[in-house]
DNA sequence: TGTACATCAGTGAACGCGCGTTCACTGATGTAC
DNA sequence: TGTACATCAGTGAACGCGCGTTCACTGATGTAC
């Protein structure tokens, strides 16, 4: 049966949506289109009206998980009094290294999430993931110096912003990937990445 | 034709060192049995005679994998003279962080490699994983410090070690995920990477 | 506003392909005498 | 040491399954008159 334009937006948005979930806790190549289709409470068929391919879908819903996570970002970034900015920026930091941050798997980070997975995907996706990652550096880098560093300043502030963003995703990368088999070990590693927070670098 | 037990022998090590090579490159899920023999010199149906599984392969080769990290950063742990060692430890982190070291896709660090699939992998494999970061880790906070801190001290360096380690995991994994799509951003993370390495925490 | 028809989101069976795994077979190696 | 037989690593065809994708069909929605 036909449906009405607007259930039918709904719908793709849902689909959108239950990707970037399911991506993110099983990989790209770990979730099936009828899979997914189900989790959107349809059927399989149908899926071509909305996407071209599964590689199709898979630029939408890492465009989707990125405009999330940097939005969130964008809104740390953009509180005028510093104070209040550094508060809410360090308290972002240390979720992410939580162990709440960890087992969160569905509304896990997409760089953590895709990082392994994006070189073996198609084009539009590495592209995609590419823009993202350029992006959220960007925020993450303003959220962390605020906008009046320029010049020099500037360059050297977003150069540790990068070098921190990377510190806090390998931490949270190699404490999910034991985080089954050696949960102590997983737990040891979000310590280690805490404790790096509370001695910053020089 | 039956073969000699040497001959045997020395085709199941080929094959587990083939392994080794393609799963960093690929992934365990983007490398077939047919293509990995084909890879090793043999045609695919002798596999079952060396491996239960292909489960079982990627466990022996995740194992080995990490036996070369590890015995690459013992011996550097194992270095008596301080200064020597230290120099040799941070050879091997600017190594690592270099675009050399992540170009080499075939003898990519296992920890960077395997860290986004491993947990969607059998328990053999994941367990196999643990171990061997757990193993490495170690050795890595032994080579950072050396053998002479004790008590509180000592847990302070392995806690800044993991940190550490943990930073230059996220800088290759990340520069890695962009180096086809965006190089330019992907230099840009492991200079600042490296650049972290010059000012080194607290 | 009412009617007739085209559209198109959704359905579920079917297709084709690749992959892990199995199997019957080969023939040189290893072993028992 | 020589002979007869069992073993077993390697071969390549075949199987079964899951997955991405296609297709004929349905019927309510949107549109043309």
């Amino acid at each position: 049966m036909r449906i009405t334009k607007q259930q039918a937006n709904e719908n793709k948005a849902r689909i959108v949506e239950t990707a970037a979930a399911l991506f993110r806790q099983k990989g790209f190549d770990g979730v099936g289109v009828a899979d997914l289709m189900r989790n959107a409470g349809l059927t399989h068929g149908g899926f071509y009206n909305h996407f071209e391919s599964k590689d199709d879908l898979e630029a939408a819903a890492c465009a989707h998980v990125f405009d999330q996570s940097v939005a969130a970002m964008e809104a740390i970034a953009g509180i005028a009094e510093p104070a209040e900015r550094a508060r809410a920026f360090d308290a972002y930091r240390r979720r992410y290294v939580s162990k709440k941050g960890r087992d969160a798997t569905a509304a896990r980070c997409p760089m953590v999430a895709f990082a392994g997975d994006v070189s073996r995907q198609s084009p539009p996706v590495r592209e995609e993931y590419a823009a993202g990652l350029h992006r959220y550096l960007g925020a993450f880098a303003r959220a962390a110096s605020g906008d009046k560093a320029r010049g020099r300043r500037q360059g050297k502030a977003r150069q540790q912003a990068i070098a921190q963003f990377a510190a806090l995703a390998g931490a949270l990368t190699l404490a999910r990937s034991v985080a089954e088999a050696d949960p102590a070990l997983s737990d040891e590693i979000l310590a280690a990445a805490v404790a790096a927070l509370d001695a910053p670098v020089g």
